[in-house]
DNA sequence: GTGAAAGCGCTAACAG
DNA sequence: CTGTTAGCGCTTTCAC
């Protein structure tokens, strides 16, 4: 005996009960009128009966496949690697929260051939995009194929919905901080500055230096900073100029600026970094970093665009929140 | 003026070139006879406007999605980490090389519901499970849900295809490679032998010693160990019966034993690990270690589910390779 | 080799 | 409040 069909379908359940496949159907997606009695002669039927709706037909009838895209770089480098995963994982609990699945499409540098396909195949009804160093390319495609998105982290296109750290005022707080915390001479050494981040960093710091009172020094500021090299060479510059303590800008020139210190000898000088990392952990010379929660990221991340594709109003940008770690 | 329709349709093609839209379906799926020329002049014209099938209604139509679901679990302790997403990464390559799709369901312990939703709304054709401490609940559910699933990891269930590191061989090689290095007394420390995994190891231990003519002394076999304070005892243990050598089931173990070597201030004694992660790397007492391209690991795995898809034959059990990584 | 027609299972006007 | 009627866009018999 060849089993018919698998599953209970709305047709089934409307001869069953005597009514209409529409009536059923409104019945159990909440969205129509139907009699409260009806609601709940279909509703404990399909409980029963273990329904549950074809989400490929619905999302033939009404054009949205509840799913949401997540693009990942391939080739995310290994330490970078906690951060796509912890977000990711945020991205599915908002995800879940309101009935959505995630799709991820994962890009080369130059292949977002399989963000065209899921894009062209209508497998999403929007995406995410998550910090990546070439965003430009993966967010024009989207602009022009008009399919909703959000970007993790900030982008320079100000029409672009945006969740993102608010760099500027944790720099200032880390800044801050530090200034208070009696060290006279600090240095920042930051990468380059056509990378919005760093504006933002520098703006914190210089902010934070304003509302002390203090003058910010042009020899402790040493920016455009990119390599290994460059930041030991800059870490040298900081300490021919006095510096008793080094900002950093983000989780590599830490480390490599912890490394030269405690290879060239010099001591009496401390470390705080603009942005935390697994590369961090290991150095003794490491005072404070700014951390951001990468799940809840995600999580706000997801939230803003399941918004956005639900015609809920979002945020041009949003902030997530960070907080300062103290190691020493 | 309205936009009419954004996309391409079959019927608009059809009518475009005056065909009947099956003929121009089957000339676009490659399914059914065409003429070459019909064929010719339909797949040009799709090339040069642009269309993409709608891959919801070819869903609806033919009961596949050409998606498959990756179930991962939501709170994969940070060393865990990298494992998941590598693997992720490598199932997304193998996806994407048959035109598949990758829908991330995560899973706690005790809940899940992300999973059964995928599977009752049918969103993927099958299910990769990724290694996990309770692999039996997510499976039951789907080998009752008749869900085409493959896991990543062994399972002690021989009817599931299962796709895993040749542990067995592995530690056979890496245990023969340490007695070739004249350590005359090398002890294991390994987890709970209910695992298989654990069988395996003590299974490929044994028989490198076997095969080297010596005897297992009873004394420097300590099993079923498990959480930090026993693995520190076990250390013990064996350094009281006189070890040269540990050998450590995992990166735990492994990680736990250095700790307890260098605390004791015992010298003399290495380790080495049948599994390699980032927890191990700082020791300097680690020899050598294991090691799995979980990439290509995640890639196979994938590859298999596919295939069981398609109905390609697949192995029932399909070994990916590791290699020994030497650290001093 | 090609076309007509009947679905896949659900949604959404439009009547009543 | 409920039923009828068209679709959503593609696939797939079944004829010709």
């Amino acid at each position: 005996m060849p089993a018919k069909r698998q599953n209970l379908i709305l047709d089934d359940i409307a001869s069953e009960l005597g009514l209409s496949k529409s009536t059923v159907s409104r019945a159990i997606s909440g969205k129509g009128r139907v009699s409260d009695e009806t609601r709940q002669r279909v509703l404990d039927y399909a409980e029963t009966h273990g329904f549950t709706p074809n989400s490929i037909a619905s999302s033939l009838a009404r054009s949205r496949t509840n799913n949401i895209g997540v693009v990942i770089p391939s080739e995310a480098f290994s330490n970078e690697i906690p951060f796509f995963q912890e977000c990711l994982m945020g991205v599915c609990e908002a995800a879940a929260k309101r009935s959505y699945d995630v799709l991820v499409a994962t890009i080369a540098e130059d292949d977002i051939s399989v963000l065209k396909r899921i894009v062209s195949n209508q497998k999403v009804d929007g995406i995410l995009l998550t910090r990546s160093l070439v965003l430009d390319y993966p967010a024009d495609f989207l602009k022009n194929a008009r399919v909703p998105f959000v970007t993790v982290g900030s982008s320079s296109d100000p029409n672009i919905v945006q969740v993102d750290t608010d760099t500027r005022t944790a720099c200032r707080n880390l800044t801050r901080e530090t200034l208070q915390k009696s060290k006279t001479r600090v240095a920042l050494i930051l990468g380059p500055v056509a990378y919005i981040v760093n504006q933002d960093r520098l703006d914190g710091f210089t902010s934070a230096f304003q509302a002390a009172g203090k003058p910010v020094e042009d020899a402790l500021v040493i920016k455009g900073v990119t390599g290994g090299k460059a930041v030991k060479e800059a870490v040298m510059q900081a300490v021919a100029a006095e510096a008793d303590c080094i900002l950093c800008g983000d989780d590599f020139i830490c480390a490599k600026a912890a490394e030269q210190l405690l290879a060239s000898g010099v001591t009496g000088v401390r470390i705080s970094s603009f942005y935390n990392s697994d590369v961090i952990r290991d150095y003794s010379l490491v005072d404070s970093v700014v951390n951001v929660d990468v799940r809840s990221y995600g999580f706000a991340a997801g939230e803003t665009l399941i918004k956005l594709l639900e015609h809920e109003p979002v945020e041009q940008k949003t902030y997530v929140s960070h907080s300062i770690l103290h190691y020493h």
